[in-house]
DNA sequence: CAATAAATGTACCATGTGGTACATTTACGG
DNA sequence: CCGTAAATGTACCACATGGTACATTTATTG
């Protein structure tokens, strides 16, 4: 069985891609304020290795996080609407998905805001980054307007919160891995 | 001039009380995940007095954010809304109220909301207690129907997100102990 | 004033933090 | 097989953390 492939120094080795996937477990699994040491330790290394693969925490951060919207990006833009209707029935729909996405469920999300909301990169530029995502897909996936667009968005951003701080039950730590 | 009051054991001492209060400032301003020794620094005292005052760093945290509680409270209880007035308006006039709190603007609810969503105390007791207060405030003073109070609730939150992620520029630190 | 309690200061502790220096292993190309 | 570079381990650093022990100051009360 030869090897499946060779990187050449820009590539990421498949190792560092993995050592992103598992962060990035971790981090929607016990939040985004745990020590580099904490991440090693869950995801079986060393800090010392965390350091030589992403320069700083902060690059790992970024890193992960990004990984993380890619994800949520994919699911949002899977999925599928009846072809005429209207925003009551949309809402639905969408608060459905984003239930499935463990962003929410577990807090990550409303970290990522607190942070963004006190100035902290790389928190702005991700929320934002992901912020955005969600706007885009409603707008063209969905051919809605744009303010409608926000709205649904606050809508399911507003019961999400509700739903964190009424209901604690569910379990997290669900994978978000597997398609 | 006599002294204004002698306390029993049970009583706050008046110099505590002004701890809370200061303390609420600071964690409004620069958040919950704070140290004793930077919350002192920035009070004016030493993480060893505030260990002294609060047993615990638990115990200092639940204080003050009941504190701030309660002052979102008498905020939002105390806005008047036109006697006849359709959802629409009503989400507004909301929006414009809880805009003054600058417990969103801060990011300082998302936090407590974070915190609660991974089950840590005391976020979890906190955040049912103000989220109750929403609640019970709106179908109370305003006569609403329990879901339609959580819809504009949800609303709400849903704005303060995406004001925080997309509009980063106003002052936080203003002033929230000034009626 | 004296005695007692409340309040603060000083100094420490064990533990955890991000990051670094240097040695060591591992893998891969010649 | 050997040399070179990537990857990991070990050991450390300076610093911050929550909490405590003990001495000291400051009020209050008799």
């Amino acid at each position: 069985m030869p090897k499946v492939q060779t990187f050449t120094s820009a590539d990421f080795s498949s190792s560092k891609l993995t050592l992103v996937q598992l962060l990035s477990e971790q981090l929607i699994a016990g939040g985004v304020n745990q020590s580099l040491r904490k991440l090693a330790a869950c995801v079986g290394t060393s800090h010392r290795v965390l350091l030589y693969h992403f320069v700083d925490h902060g690059q790992l951060l970024r890193e992960c996080l990004l990984y993380i919207n890619e994800i949520v990006v994919s699911r949002l833009d899977s999925i599928d609407v009846p072809s005429p209707c209207n925003p009551h029935d949309l809402v639905k729909v969408i608060a459905r998905a984003s239930r499935g996405m463990n962003i929410f469920g577990s807090g990550l999300w409303f970290e990522i805001v607190a942070q963004a909301a006190r100035d902290n990169e790389p928190f702005v530029e991700i929320a934002r980054e992901i912020e955005g995502n969600w706007v885009e897909i409603l707008e063209q996936r969905l051919a809605l307007d744009r303010n409608l667009a926000l709205g649904l968005i606050a809508s399911t951003e507003g019961l999400a919160v509700l739903e964190a701080v009424l209901s604690r039950s569910a379990s997290h730590k669900a994978s978000f891995t597997r398609n």
